[in-house]
DNA sequence: GCGAAACCGCGTACAGCGTACCCAGTGGAG
DNA sequence: CTCCACTGGGTACGCTGTACGCGGTTTCGC
């Protein structure tokens, strides 16, 4: 009932109106979970490893977050926090939504394991709501609300998506246990298998591509980074030609 | 030792070399727990329920899948398969994309649950290689491999991204049971806490524009679509200035 | 044709998970 | 000072993925 009574963690009060004054705090077990997390996979922070990591028993846990999901919420807020958007709003825009990208990559690659996580994306939790505010500041008076949303529904996309790639194949050394050239070693019997068979003539072109040495990760994000940007850039030259709105 | 030697999934021969003959089939599996998945999540797609469906004991499964990440692997591949890219290169590349694009958004929004899928991106499957082949197909010739690769990511980050936000509360009501008015009227007390709070102007202005009737979410995903196509079309028309490879 | 080997389907068993429930102790509100 | 909402935490349950071993079936090498 008491938890019920809540439409999610943001909403229930850090501290008790009443009775002992709880012995951790909500960030205290964020950090924990994220410890071992970024140690183990987010998978290997269960309620238990937690509770122990803080020094509480296992079913402490449950006075401070209602459940698992919850607890991964107070974790994806505080990994948001990480991100620093402080001087946002600085009147250069594109610097501005560059220096959010990198650092966005900067978060997820320090916790790959962020690629794992399933956040509501209605539970406006506080750094979630700070992030907002700056990053969306940034076009807001260049654009209308709509096109700001999809703007920055954008960019968040394009960062998502290339840190997603740029993880995938570091997460899968973790999981496996083995080592970079390891995985690829074993990984290549089916890449010359596929190519082998001769009905992908595409795939076995990247495949000979890659071969070949390339630009840095950061080099790649940076490129494409920039052709989002000029995409965004031709919507705030261009005023929307949507309803209403005109400067 | 007999699971050790292969590499992934698709390694692995469908059809032992001795032996009898197996009961069940890939295809009946990842049919089965497809079903299982559309009806309660994927969460819900276990190995016994799997099993029960296609009306087998539990630990036969593991005949056919070595683990559940196999079984998701086959599920994933599957759900690319339901992808059309049949007539793909057809000349206009623009419609190409734009049609693979909505391809995939019907697919996921078909199986909301695809957003929860973490995939390898290095196993493989046939279905993935043959949109590879297919999607890939559509530039080839017009860009370098590399650009080929870097923007057709861009075009699925666009995809995901957007189709993921339309999906989100969509999920949140599967999850949790509630009908979609009592879930918005729900979450209203958060909302109506943080817009009160005063401390957050922009998000207010975002829940203020929400009340207005919108574009419908297929029209706001064509438009954020064409934005990602012009995108794609300067880096088209703009032959990559990168070494080698000129038409 | 005939072992032997490789596979089948499946029952049992186990560790670990999220968490419902219950308890005794505690400290601020009246 | 009393009350009771709160605390931390132990026990227990149903569920999960899956290791292991069984007896039957099919195919290969001879």
């Amino acid at each position: 009932m008491t938890d019920a009574e809540y439409v999610n963690i943001w909403m229930r009060p850090e501290r008790p109106a009443r009775g002992p004054k709880p012995t951790y705090s909500r960030a205290q077990i964020a950090e924990a979970a994220i410890r071992i997390a970024d140690a183990e996979g987010l998978e290997a922070a269960t309620m238990r490893r937690v509770a122990a990591e803080i020094g509480a028993g296992a079913m402490s846990l449950y006075r401070y977050v209602p459940s698992r999901d919850d607890l991964v919420e107070l974790v994806a807020d505080r990994l948001q926090g990480e991100i620093d958007v402080s001087g946002l709003p600085s009147g250069d825009w594109r610097a501005d939504l560059a220096h959010y990208a990198h650092e966005v990559r900067a978060m997820w690659l320090r916790h790959p394991w962020v690629a794992t996580v399933h956040r509501s994306l209605h539970s406006y939790g506080p750094n979630q709501l700070r992030l907002i505010e700056h990053v969306m500041g940034v076009l807001d008076g260049h654009v209308s609300i709509d096109e700001n949303l999809q703007l920055i529904a954008l960019l968040n996309s394009y960062v998502e998506g290339a840190v997603r790639e740029e993880i995938s194949s570091t997460e899968e050394v973790r999981r496996s246990g083995l080592s970079e050239p390891e995985r690829i070693a074993r990984s290549y019997p089916r890449i010359r298998q596929v190519v082998e068979s001769g009905d992908y003539p595409i795939f076995t072109k990247i495949v000979m591509q890659a071969r070949r040495p390339r630009l840095s990760r950061e080099d790649q994000f940076r490129h494409g980074l920039d052709r989002v940007l000029d995409c965004i850039a031709t919507a705030v030259t261009t005023p929307a030609p949507v309803l209403g709105e005109e400067p």
